[in-house]
DNA sequence: GAGTGGTCTAGACCACGTC
DNA sequence: ACGTGGTCTAGACCACTCA
């Protein structure tokens, strides 16, 4: 009854079963691929396939000519992202980025650091359903890639309707303090309700470069859209004022979510 | 300047880009085999390379004989999964699960059903981490499998400490009304908060088969701890009472957390 | 029956790191 | 110099689908 296994597959069950069960530890070496051809004899291309197949499901990495390996769970846990933390109240004195995401890594015992820059696009189509825009109308970006004690780890973009942020602080790129939500306070558009949505996918080629995601590592995707009250409005019809999306990889991050109250 | 490409590099280049062009729509089929191997000069195992690193960025699916095609972007839009929804206050009339997300999926147009096991295992290391054990005690676990539509969709498993629900229907393998938030309420347990940690990673073999998940396509992974407020407690320390992980597809589902209230 | 992808083989040359 | 993986070729046979 047992469908005979193509050679490959043989050769991808040993060696998962083997890493699953600890026979080879996260980091260790695998065998070479000469080896594998021996053992199961069978062609190099094969074996090559088989150890493909398993990068693609994230159990193993090839470190070139030095082997392949078994994919590092990493030392220290992943890192925890607050998503639900708010953002008042803060520590400003520290050097460097203090927001939300920064005060995360530092709380791990990190050290965060940040890189923004700011410019304005035309709304792509994402954007234009979470801001419930008519059309493609420009709007202003802040890209942010945040570092981890000097790594690149996670990137995050937020779109800004852009008389809601002219002349403010917000068109600069650099922090803003004590925060862009006090921007849109002072303006009467105090933020009041917040929707993520939380997806993931595998890393774009440029992502794969920019933040050095491994082969087999997806990344997770958060579409954060930020409500204002609607001042024009006499219900308490919620307008959104800004949407970010943050490309976390999944090998370094969990996003939290906290919630007091009533059982879910 | 520009290193030179590899030649698979350069089918897989071309296909990217006209793929992320438009050139060919989700959907499409794309060339076969024997039009690029004549169209760049290349043997079949260069382009077969090509198409496996496509599938594996989730960018291509191969068919079988039918050919290679542009991974279908789904006709529906994901089914979005309220992670912050109460439960309490939902109509338990309908027929089938009546959970939050069951009422889900009802709400966006499609079909709930679901299929229940319990049974008692030893916690593992994540679930003597989530609910504070000293060891490997058993648990009462009730597994789910969520269907929608009659497809299988998503699993959610949930851990529970065996003395808070013996006796109690969470034990038996049948949906419990009006939820089982009702019975650690009854028991002066009363849930008072809730942690989710999102992270993100492949499918194992057996969640590939289970929920005939495509290849390149990851899952979410929600591992949600509730706690109750400790009754053997003057402060107020609180218990971690259930861990629930949820495996979610990432074609098919995005996770929703909201928020009311101050800025974050 | 022709077209197409799935699997497999047996070579080959190269770049790179270690010794 | 040698071992290792990265890349590439030129075949081959099979199973499945579609016209």
């Amino acid at each position: 009854m047992t469908a005979t296994l193509s050679l490959k597959d043989q050769v991808i069950d040993q060696l998962r079963d083997e890493i699953r069960s600890g026979r080879y530890a996260p980091g260790d070496r695998l065998p070479t691929e000469e080896r594998l051809m021996a053992e199961h004899g069978v062609s190099r291309g094969t074996v090559r396939v088989a150890y493909r197949a398993l990068a693609a499901e994230g159990l193993a990495v090839s470190q070139g000519t030095r082997g392949h390996y078994v994919r590092r769970v990493r030392t220290w846990d992943p890192l925890v992202l607050s998503m639900s933390r708010p953002e008042r109240n803060l520590n400003t004195d520290d050097d460097g980025p203090h927001d939300v995401a920064a005060q995360c890594v530092r709380d791990q015992g990190r050290v965060p650091s940040e890189l923004i820059r700011t410019e304005i696009v035309l709304a792509d189509e994402r954007a234009q359903r979470a801001l419930q825009l008519p059309g493609p109308e420009p709007l202003l970006v802040r890209r942010r890639i945040r570092y981890v004690d000097g790594e690149p780890f996670s990137t995050a973009d937020s779109f800004y309707l852009r008389q809601h942020v002219a002349g403010s602080p917000v068109e600069l790129p650099e922090q803003v303090r004590p925060g862009v939500y006090a921007v849109y306070a002072e303006r009467g558009l105090p933020w009041v309700r917040t929707e993520d949505y939380v997806g993931s996918r595998m890393p774009t080629k440029d992502e794969t470069r920019e933040l050095r995601i491994p082969a087999g590592v997806p990344v997770l995707e958060v579409i954060r859209v930020s409500y204002a009250d609607d001042p024009t409005s006499d219900t308490n019809h919620k307008l959104p004022v800004r949407m970010t999306a943050y490309i976390l990889p999944a090998d370094r991050y969990r996003a939290l979510f906290e919630h007091e109250g009533e059982s879910r």
